[in-house]
DNA sequence: AGCACGATTAACT
DNA sequence: GTTAATCGTGCTC
């Protein structure tokens, strides 16, 4: 595939985990007035159909969720507490709702403007929540349902590196601690550790 | 119409 | 370890 291509609808058709996985070491990219913000995706979450207790498709289709239902490949934009948007994949068939939520990055293009964005916080520490990334590339409810397989909107994911599966950890979802079980513990979080140091390939 | 709570973060003790 | 900030959403009355 060329370099630099938003990710297929085929690769988002597919149940929510194994998307999960895969976007890790994928490059979120943002476009805003032509500048180029960029990170490798280093952890995510899925979230899996009305029977997920801990998904918001729990309610069944309502306004908020209706993205969720809809063609795989949309982003699904949310806010919560009051404060934060946080955003997620939509993935699976048209139909079936379904959704990564996307937890952090490792910044790349746009690392002062990132920085900028994220005034002071160390750059550590910059993009390393679902909040902190959303921020850090300027995306809010605007976002919500755009295609994330057309570089039209400004948002969408590219192929990058791929990580080994001896970098990638996975463990419960983070701050659903009111879900029944099973859903509290299963494990459907996934987090790449790259070793001390590691700077992805090919980049300037 | 009212209410409890949230896929979080930063700033506390 | 705890907690305030802050408001859309979905549920109950």
């Amino acid at each position: 595939m060329r370099l630099s291509a938003p990710l297929s609808p085929a690769f988002y058709t597919r149940p929510a985990t194994a998307v999960a996985r895969d976007l890790l070491g994928m490059r979120l990219v943002r476009c805003l007035d032509g500048r180029r913000l960029s990170g490798i995706i280093l952890e995510t979450e899925a979230y899996q159909g009305e029977e997920d207790l801990a998904c918001h498709a729990r309610a069944g289709r309502t306004p908020r969720t209706a993205v969720m239902y809809g063609p795989p490949g949309r982003a699904y934009v949310y806010f919560t507490y009051g404060m934060h948007w946080l955003l997620n994949c939509v993935v699976e068939p048209e139909g079936t709702p379904a959704a990564v939520l996307l937890r952090a990055i490792f910044p790349l293009e746009g690392r002062e403007e990132i920085l900028a964005r994220r005034a002071g916080q160390p750059a550590r520490a910059c993009c390393d929540g679902p909040a902190k990334l959303t921020l850090a590339l300027g995306i809010d409810g605007g976002q919500n349902g755009v295609d994330l397989c057309s570089p039209a909107e400004g948002l969408w994911i590219e192929a990058g590196p791929a990580l080994p599966d001896a970098w990638v950890q996975t463990g419960p979802r983070v701050g659903i601690h009111r879900v029944p079980e099973p859903w509290r513990s299963i494990p459907w979080r996934f987090l790449a550790r790259p070793p001390d140091g590691w700077v992805p390939p090919g980049v300037g």
